[in-house]
DNA sequence: AGCACGCCGACT
DNA sequence: GTCGGCGTGCTC
């Protein structure tokens, strides 16, 4: 007996576990890691057993109700790692737990509705009048008989059903049972047939009693195909089940079910590309197989130069890693996951790999999960969320385009980034970190020239290709000259001067790129980058941005209140009427839309086929890849997108890369702004020329003096680099300083400005040692969302007093606690916290 | 987060 | 008087 308490991490958003009593026939399976079915207020909900306490000293505990696991979903690591992630991210255990689990593994239970019959007739008129609601209920389920209660909800379109739902039961005219359904990802089976003992006898005996179908069956059963799947036995003998099923009954064959992998679209295999290093990857390679076989944890910055190998240098890697029994993890960023990249893989280790990816099924995915759970596979490849891969003794994790933000979930508890847990999980299983990036995130870079991390370069092209030419258009030059143009054609006298200026999003520069290269049949990649709605101010004439006094950043104009704001500190400015830089009276809001690219292009180069990649076109299964093969084959000649262009594409024939505007981008209000900009326009410029071709890049600004853009002309990673890091330190931004956002929201605004300035004033007299400067509140950055509004508190923490961010996470703790009471008499105000935001809007 | 409990106004 | 609105507090 280990003990009768076990202590249940579960998905609410409360920061501690729930112990329950253990019944004495459920006592050896409780152990740690196991998921659990128990009784939670009115209803059941999984869990997951985190501790078997020998005491508590809670009474009137319930039991579990049952067990669901025959091995445990998650190793004592994990348990770690997902405990450290709880604490550090500052979320519930139980929800990091499930944000590890592969979905539809939970399992909750629901409660549905019946009507009783006889009493539907009176139930209506009683309640015809006076109970709309109750009167709106039984209309539905004198219709349907049988529904779920969230479905009730849902369809009736009212709050506070369940009130409605319990006086309907308490007068008998309904039936409430509550049941728990069955996990939505199980096991795929298929149905097998296989010859008995009995049956290869009777099938060898030519003077088989048996004949017709049934001996077509057998025929076909012992060519040697057995066992073998029902369907495709049916197929091959051109019978019915029934006859096998007769078979079966007489002992001569026997039916059962297997458990199968679900075919799934990445995994088809390409025949692998036997690999020669260059001296550099050869180099780098050494350096990690030596740590692979010290066996300590140490992490390497992988700086390689977009088309230098790294990804070979990954695949040697873990070929030298799998010998010593131990397995790897590689991350890729979610859009860069494309069954492309997986072929590669599975080139070289074919069923080793496991691959999960949020396109996949609830089927697939659980497959994939159990693949590695259970030691059937080695390598895991996934997006953020495959650091959660149940494999055990891990040697080596990979995380390709390591400065990606998408390793950030931002969107949902825990607010984990996958990067920083892989370095957590590799420390705690003395296993090896290969960060790999052309363009590292100035944190990571900063680590490496610290030497917290091992930094090794590539910084050649692998088949010695050159890096393209890139060209910076002033765009604000571009619609003076245009201007001046059209002027001069009015003053000749033969034209009108037009009402409205044209607008246009292609410079002549680039319109002679785009022609060129399609008279030479070559291949062209345009950004548009659709993060533009965020409008700024900008001169006409100079191209100048309006920026706010204190932080550094563009101000964002407001349309409803007709000003301009910062989002940092809330600084709120009338819009000017002449430009501060060059005193010119045309300021306008500049903002690009997909469309109008799309439309312009279309009129340009009418004999063009052009594609479109964005979230819209490519949210269908397979698209991605069909999208891409489209182009590959030089069957269209333009492919205009937002970020997915810009990551792992290798397209020979491509020779030109056009970025519609590098602005949008670099004008966020946001202390990563310059590094977003600079990392993915050194992306996307890369895919400009590859192997024979060389390439060339044209990038369209209206601030062609900005340091991002100077060095990515340069291909200056470390100039650009010292730059940022500069600007980092003063302004006391990561890595110097740590962020932590926390976000107020509700309907009412009031409410949420007046919660959130609490919180502040709480946190900042929590601050005994100013070991972190509180800033805020102030409006997000979208200061509105689905009708919420966002007011945000930032923390920023002093390394070098407190350098693992304990105190900072404490005081956040204090305040919160300190806080909640306030939080709860406004009603409807959310707070969400996180730590190591990717972005502060 | 749900969801039940409990206090108050609107209507029979 | 009852129904249904919503604030308050708990869930092992």
């Amino acid at each position: 007996m280990l003990s009768r308490y076990a202590d249940i991490a579960l998905p609410v958003p409360v920061p501690h576990a729930f112990t329950y009593l253990v019944p004495d026939e459920l006592d050896s399976q409780a152990v740690p890691g196991v998921r659990v079915l128990v009784p939670f207020g009115s209803k059941t909900l999984t869990g997951v057993v985190v501790d078997r306490p020998v005491r508590t000293p809670l009474t009137n505990l319930k039991a579990i109700r049952d067990i669901l696991d025959a091995t445990p979903t998650f190793s004592a690591e994990m348990l770690e790692l997902t405990k450290w992630i709880a604490e550090y991210y500052m979320a519930p255990w139980g929800e990091v737990l499930r944000a590890a689990m592969p979905q539809g593994l939970s399992r909750e239970s629901k409660r549905t509705v019946t009507v009783v019959e006889d009493e539907v007739g009176s139930a209506l008129a009683a309640t015809a009048t006076r109970s709309p609601k109750q009167h709106a209920v039984l209309m539905l389920l004198s219709k349907e008989k049988i529904l779920r209660a969230e479905q009730i909800a849902l369809r009736t379109k009212a709050k506070g059903i369940h009130a409605v739902l319990a006086s309907l039961a308490a007068r008998g005219w309904i039936r409430i049972e509550e049941s728990v359904e069955e996990a939505e990802a199980r096991p795929k089976t298929e149905t097998m047939v296989a010859l008995t003992e009995d049956g290869t006898q009777a099938a060898r005996a030519d003077a088989s009693r048996l004949r017709g179908k049934q001996q077509q069956v057998l025929a076909a059963l012992a060519a040697g195909e057995s066992p073998i799947a029902m369907k495709r036995l049916l197929r091959l003998a051109g019978v019915s089940s029934t006859t096998v099923r007769t078979l079966a009954k007489n002992g001569l064959t026997r039916i059962f079910e297997q458990e199968v992998l679900r075919r799934s679209l990445y995994d088809d295999v390409e025949p692998a590309v036997p690999v020669t290093l260059n001296p550099e990857q050869q180099l780098a390679l050494d350096r990690i197989r030596d740590a692979i076989s010290g066996g300590s944890y140490r992490t390497f910055l992988l700086h390689g130069v977009t088309g230098s190998g790294k990804t070979q240098v990954y695949i040697e890697a873990i070929r030298t890693l799998l010998p010593t029994g131990r397995t790897a993890i590689v991350l890729v960023p979610e859009i860069a996951l494309t069954p492309q990249t997986v072929r590669r893989f599975k080139a070289h280790f074919g069923a080793d790999v496991a691959v999960m990816h949020s396109q996949m099924s609830v089927g697939e995915r659980f497959d994939a999960w159990r693949q590695a759970h259970d030691g059937r596979v080695r390598i895991v490849i996934g997006p953020r969320s495959a650091i959660f891969a149940p494999l055990t003794n891990v040697g080596l994790i990979v995380v390709d385009e390591e400065h990606e933000g998408s390793y950030k979930q931002y969107d949902a508890t825990p607010r984990y980034h996958a990067r920083d847990v892989a370095i957590v999980r590799a420390l705690r299983q003395r296993a090896v970190v290969v960060l790999g990036s052309a363009t590292p995130s100035v944190e990571s870079y900063a680590n490496a020239i610290s030497g917290k991390y091992t930094l090794l370069e590539l910084p050649k092209r692998i088949d010695d290709a050159t890096m393209p030419a890139i060209e910076i258009v002033d765009m604000a030059r571009e619609r003076r000259d245009r201007f001046e143009a059209i002027k001069a054609d009015v003053r000749s006298g033969g034209k009108e001067f037009p009402k409205r200026l044209p607008v246009t999003s292609v410079s002549r520069l680039l319109e002679m790129q785009i022609r060129q290269r399609l008279e030479r049949r070559e291949g062209v990649i345009l950004l548009q980058n659709r993060r533009g709605f965020s409008h700024v101010v900008e001169c006409f004439e100079c191209g100048a941005v309006e920026r706010c006094d204190n932080c550094d950043v563009t101000l964002t104009f407001h349309a409803t209140k007709k000003h301009l704001r910062c989002h940092y500190c809330g600084l709120v400015k009338k819009p000017p009427s002449v430009c501060s830089s060059c005193g010119s009276t045309d300021l306008r809001m500049h903002a690009f839309g997909t469309q109008q690219v799309e439309g312009e292009l279309a009129a340009l180069f009418p004999e063009a086929i052009i594609l479109r990649m964005d979230r819209d076109t490519t949210a269908r299964r397979g698209a991605h890849d069909r999208i891409l093969s489209q182009f590959g084959d030089g069957r269209a000649d333009i492919l205009l997108g937002t970020q997915m262009v810009a990551k792992g594409l290798d397209f020979p024939r491509v020779t030109l890369v056009g970025v519609i505007s590098a602005d949008t981008q670099m004008l966020l209000p946001d202390f990563r702004a310059a590094e977003q900009t600079f990392q993915l326009l050194t992306q996307v410029s890369g895919r400009a020329g590859r192997s024979t071709l060389s390439g060339e890049v044209v990038i369209q600004t209206l601030q062609p003096e900005h340091y991002s853009l100077k060095h990515v002309v340069g291909h200056d990673f470390r100039g650009f680099y010292e730059e940022e890091l500069a600007y980092r330190r003063e302004l006391r931004y990561p890595p110097f300083s740590r962020v932590v956002l926390v976000e107020f929201s509700g309907e009412q605004e009031v409410q949420v400005q007046r919660c959130a300035a609490g919180f502040a004033d709480l946190l900042a007299k929590t601050n005994q040692r100013n070991a972190f400067t509180v800033l805020g509140p102030a409006d997000a950055a979208i200061p509105r969302v689905r009708n919420r509004f966002r007011k945000h508190v930032l923390v920023k923490d002093v390394k070098e007093k407190d350098p693992s961010g304990e105190i900072i996470r404490r005081a956040i703790r204090t305040a919160t606690a300190q806080h909640e009471a306030a939080l709860r008499t406004m009603k409807g105000v959310r707070m969400v916290v996180d730590v190591d935001p990717q972005g502060l809007m």
